[in-house]
DNA sequence: ATACCGACCTGTCAGC
DNA sequence: TGCTGACAGGTCGGTA
């Protein structure tokens, strides 16, 4: 479900409603799919830990934890140092229908809820997966999905990324090792923008054409996070609202619409088993 | 290296 | 009303 713009929008919110909160105890369901840290870990990290940041990688959740080491036994210490504590990480990962929300404990657990963690607050942090394509994971270390932050990137490392690539230049925008948090509504909007179609040869694509696509895809992803992201069926933030950028999409989920510069029904191909959206006039 | 495909899962919606 | 198939915002692994 969810690319770069929704997973910040839930991000922020999250961090809104969780940050400096404490994990007080921990449930996680039977279902193994969703957990790529075996349960007891997740349960043993993030029972008793403070949420010090939530922040986005990508499309991944990261949760910054602290936990504060175990008392020493010794009960006399005048002067004890600050007390020692160990930081971890709680990376979720939303797949397609994955959703993380903050609610009463009262509030009826929803099916296919996979997690619970009850906070200081009194309230409760759950992630929801139907279709359970979302991962949790805990890591000691820092956490690197790889790619690059398409926001931060600069135009030249951009470019750099496609150079003798032939792979269709979705795919690439596609791959979360090059460039991480596109996915393929915004890939398809980013195209459209760029004048690419999407099955073109990242290779035959001129620098000036990849500057514009640098371009491109900043814009429309700087516009969906101000618009809250796409909710095409079920999506909705951290605070149960809906997103307003599907309205702006020009090609994705548009097939045999009219382009809205130049009155072209609007083509969809599949490729790389996803369906792609362009028109045939407007992009190259 | 690359590209296509199915697999992983459940839910929804259109069409018959 | 109910069945069937297509499709869905994402990734991964196998095979040519």
């Amino acid at each position: 479900m969810p690319e770069l713009p929704e997973v910040e929008t839930i991000v922020r919110g999250l961090a809104r409603r969780v940050v400096a909160d404490t994990i007080t105890s921990v449930w996680i369901g039977s279902r193994p799919q969703p957990l790529k840290s075996p349960a007891a870990k997740i349960a043993r990290t993030l029972d008793g830990a403070k949420i010090v940041s939530v922040h986005r990688a990508g499309k991944h959740i990261v949760f910054a934890l602290e936990r504060r080491a175990a008392q020493p036994a010794s009960t006399v210490a005048p002067r004890r140092p600050a007390p020692a504590s160990a930081s971890a990480h709680w990376v979720v990962h939303l797949g397609m229908t994955g959703r993380l929300v903050v609610c009463e404990p009262g509030v009826e657990i929803a099916r296919h809820t996979h997690l619970v963690a009850s906070l200081a607050s009194g309230r409760e942090l759950r992630f929801v997966d139907p279709r359970m394509f979302g991962k949790l994971s805990v890591h000691d270390a820092g956490f690197d999905p790889g790619g690059v932050e398409p926001l931060d990137v600069s135009e030249e490392n951009f470019v750099a990324l496609f150079r003798g690539r032939k792979t269709p230049i979705k795919s690439a925008l596609l791959n979360q090792k090059l460039v991480r948090g596109v996915g393929n509504i915004y890939a398809d909007e980013s195209l459209f923008r760029a004048g690419l179609r999407p099955r073109r040869r990242a290779s035959t694509i001129t620098r000036a054409e990849l500057g514009k696509l640098h371009e491109s895809v900043r814009e429309v992803l700087r516009e969906a996070i101000a618009l809250g992201g796409s909710s095409i069926s079920d999506y909705v933030d951290a605070d149960g609202e809906e997103g307003f950028f599907q309205l702006q999409h020009r090609v994705y989920g548009r097939e045999g619409e009219p382009c809205l510069v130049c009155k072209a029904p609007i083509r969809r191909v599949v490729l790389a088993g996803r369906s792609s959206h362009y028109c045939r006039n407007c992009q190259k």
